[in-house]
DNA sequence: AGTGATCAGATTTTT
DNA sequence: TCTGATCACT
């Protein structure tokens, strides 16, 4: 046993034994926190604990999965497996599936995502003859989601004075009303959106005493990973059931909040401590991933945060190259810079693509970096965007799956009904919802049986209505006798989508086709591996319900990697949370962008964005790449950036700044026919695998624009003074801020920092290598 | 019912 | 700039 502990710190260790009772374990960036999550699962099996003793949530299914793996090697895969493991909507996926009855739902209920929730509330939105741009179904859904994730119900909202005084005042009165319409369909339709997985876990824990007691039998050990990310609603479902045994230990690390906006409160770790006056804290503050340089980069960063728990994050690597800082004219000109950066790199240091990642705020920064890679013959793998399963072709496909599995989901009848085209229109359609709505009943209820709820509606529309419900039933007959890839197949044919996708010969359709293949392949090896499932217990007959949840709660990170070995990592720097790459690049480090336009307004939200630069920094393990652009296409125009102040805010001895250059040389342009770029480019990027295409057709026009835009810049007239001009007391203008004048100049040549008072805004401190300031007197 | 034209909205992050 | 939603026309 004593071999589980070799390779880990005294503090490790710590955090690995003591198995009993509550601990919080606070580990710092890089502090080797998954380690002691598995040895402390490992140990506990080791122990002679029962593996379906011990749940375990982690953030993400490929966390789960990986951390599986790691213990199956330690201590045996057969034990690994029967761990409750998964991310919270996973696991009580699962549980409420189990005891849906007790909730008045079907064990098959469906799970919505966004997009059936946004289409829900429209729909509900026009019923109420309500105007949609006031009522836009996406600020809805977020109010929604935040009441849920506090526990509101539809009837407890309405009865809150203080949301519906919030939504009087902004113009929105009739909310809480959507919000209960909303819930009786979701019911009506046998569905739950993702936050009901977790407010309706509360309600049966709540008032079902027994379950309550079960799952606390049940779950004698419980593990929370990446405990800064829960709400309100998933610590109360955890403090419910570790209430009886107290054995709880949740890692986490406030500096790494960064899902606030989706009601994540750091608070339920700074609460830990009243919750559980016996509970033994563990800091883990020795970094081993990343350099000296990295870490007090970071860490000189994350001082600028107001809100955080006390902790010293240090290492003893080697001290490290400096964080390079680039300078880019634009955006594309940014992309162009990472990528010949990338390939330097890579011959300079004999790095492999997959030791690269770059790491930008929003998807859609995605563009310029791609089409660059592609130039210079680096290949790639684009994380996040638009995943597989959001294509139409899929959700197609996956709207008769499940239909067939659930009748009742109106959101998947709505997207089949009439596709392909089956002559049932409009004003079918629209009978149908006034007799679902009479008679609160889902669309399927109606048309199954229309004479029963006097459908009103002429005998051939009748017809093709009973054509469909025959072959929606023939589907259902076989959901228990053959296995999902069979009837995958039967229902992708049978439902006339394979033949509409064939007919059409364009690439588009071509590639449509394609996916809706890999679907089936994907489903057929679902069908033949024959083991790890994430579902221990139950189950060995494959079949399609099953395969449906195992998919309803997957995203694209949790897709498998096998042929990523050789590509360079693309994402947003919320999906690298957790993972770490030797050299990272980090781009777009730009005001209004990173910080985005949003957090400016606020400290709590300007400290998430920092925190969210923080774990982008601490992503690396050898060397960080920064880099902002001067333009920027956003919203199709150009527009001008400034350097994020996030950059100012890393202590200068860590940087290394980007050699001086002539402005207008800098602003130039480069090369037009270098940056032609893809007009597919966007499809392109949907697609993971794609690593190459060819350039086709060039969008010239954006090209052309962007150099135009350059050269009739509006503030071409605004001239910079040289940093060694700028003196003590001189009047100044910033391109911002506006006027001011210059309190203080310190620090030696090229790191040259000022203190400036503006008028507008008060007193601040700009880098002069950033800055740019117009002498006025 | 299907097609084409026109217009509005989007881009913050995700289970 | 691109996407989707809506509307008018055939």
């Amino acid at each position: 046993m004593d071999t589980l502990f070799e390779g880990l710190n005294k503090d490790q260790q710590l955090a690995v034994k003591k198995t009993e009772g509550p601990l919080m374990v606070i580990a710092g960036a890089g502090s080797g926190k998954t380690r002691v999550l598995t040895f402390r699962i490992a140990f506990l099996l080791q122990k002679g604990i029962d593996p379906f003793n011990i749940l375990a949530l982690t953030f993400t299914n490929k966390a789960a999965r990986e951390m599986k793996n790691r213990i199956g090697e330690l201590v045996g895969f057969q034990a690994a497996r029967n761990v409750w493991m998964g991310t919270f909507h996973s696991v009580f996926a699962r549980i409420l599936r189990a005891e849906a009855d007790k909730l008045g739902f079907p064990s098959n209920f469906t799970i919505y995502d966004t997009d059936d929730s946004k289409n829900l509330i429209k729909a509900v939105v026009k019923e109420g003859n309500l105007d949609p741009k006031i009522y836009q179904a996406s600020y809805i859904l977020s109010r929604i989601s935040a009441a849920k994730n506090n526990l509101i119900s539809a009837e407890g909202y309405i009865n809150n004075e203080d949301y519906m005084l919030e939504d009087k005042k902004a113009g929105k009165p009739y909310l809480g009303q959507i919000y209960s319409i909303y819930q009786k369909r979701l019911t009506q339709s046998a569905a739950m959106d993702f936050d009901d997985l977790l407010f309706k876990t509360n309600v049966l824990l709540r008032d079902f005493p027994d379950v309550l007691y079960k799952y606390q039998q049940k779950f004698k050990y419980i593990l929370v990973d990446e405990y800064q990310d829960t709400n309100y609603s998933q610590y109360l479902i955890v403090k419910k059931l570790a209430a009886n045994n107290e054995n709880i230990c949740v890692v986490g690390d406030d500096a790494q909040s960064i899902y606030g906006f989706r009601g994540a409160d750091i608070k339920n770790i700074l609460n830990f401590k009243k919750d559980y006056p016996e509970v033994n804290l563990v800091k883990l503050e020795q970094n081993y991933r990343s350099t000296q340089v990295i870490v007090n980069a970071a860490n000189s960063l994350i001082h600028n945060n107001q809100n955080q728990i006390f902790k010293t994050v240090w290492t003893d690597n080697d001290e490290g190259e400096r964080i390079k800082l680039i300078r880019a004219s634009s955006d594309l000109e940014e992309g162009r810079l990472i990528a010949q950066q990338i390939f330097e790199d890579k011959m300079n240091l004999l790095a492999k693509n997959s030791d690269f990642a770059i790491l930008y705020r929003t998807n859609a920064q995605s563009r310029s970096l791609e089409e660059a890679l592609r130039k210079m013959n680096i290949p790639y793998r684009i994380y996040g965007g638009l995943s597989f399963y959001k294509r139409k072709e899929i959700k197609d496909v996956l709207a008769y799956f499940r239909l067939v599995i659930n009748s009742k989901d109106n959101e998947a009848f709505n997207r089949i009904i009439n596709f392909p085209a089956r002559g049932i229109g409009k004003t079918t359609l629209e009978h149908i919802t006034i007799a679902a709505s009479e008679n609160e009943k889902s669309y399927w209820d109606i048309i199954e049986q229309p004479q029963k709820f006097k459908l009103n509606i002429n005998a051939g529309a009748l017809k093709k209505l009973s054509d469909f419900v025959l072959m929606i039933q023939s589907f259902k007959a076989e959901l228990e006798t053959i296995d999902a890839y069979e009837l995958g197949n039967k229902i992708a044919r049978g439902s006339g989508l394979i033949s509409n996708l064939h007919n059409d010969k364009t690439p588009e359709g071509i590639s449509r086709y394609e996916n809706l293949e890999a679907l089936l392949n994907g489903i057929k090896e679902f069908v033949e591996k024959d083991d790890d499932s994430e579902t221990p217990e139950e189950e060995s007959f494959k079949g399609l319900s099953i395969f449906m949840q195992d998919i309803a709660l997957l995203t694209d990170a949790d897709e498998k990697d096998k042929d990523d070995i050789e590509k360079v990592s693309m994402m947003t720097i919320h999906q690298a949370k957790g993972l770490e790459y030797p050299y990272v690049s980090i781009v777009g480090l730009e005001e209004n962008l990173f910080p985005s336009v949003h957090s400016i307004g606020s400290r709590v939200d300007l400290e998430e964005e920092r925190r969210l630069f923080y774990v982008a920094l601490t992503r690396a393990e050898k060397r960080v790449v920064l880099s902002y652009a001067e333009s920027r296409f956003r919203w199709g125009t150009l527009s001008f950036c400034e350097p994020s102040r996030f950059v100012d805010e890393i202590e200068e001895k860590f940087l290394d700044f980007p050699r001086s250059r002539s402005f207008s040389k800098s602003a130039m342009p480069s090369n037009p026919y270098k940056a032609v770029s893809n007009r597919n480019t966007r499809k392109l990027s949907n697609n993971p695998t794609t690593i190459s295409g060819d350039a086709g057709k060039s969008t010239y026009k954006r090209i052309q624009s962007e150099a135009s835009g350059i050269v009739n810049r509006p503030t071409s007239s605004f001239k910079a003074a040289e940093i060694d001009d700028l003196q003590v007391n001189m009047e100044v203008e910033h391109q911002r801020f506006g006027l001011g004048k210059i309190i203080k100049i310190d620090g030696a040549a090229s790191n040259k920092k000022a203190t400036v008072h503006f008028s507008k805004i008060g007193e601040k401190q700009l880098l002069l290598r950033f800055a740019k300031l117009r002498i006025v007197k």
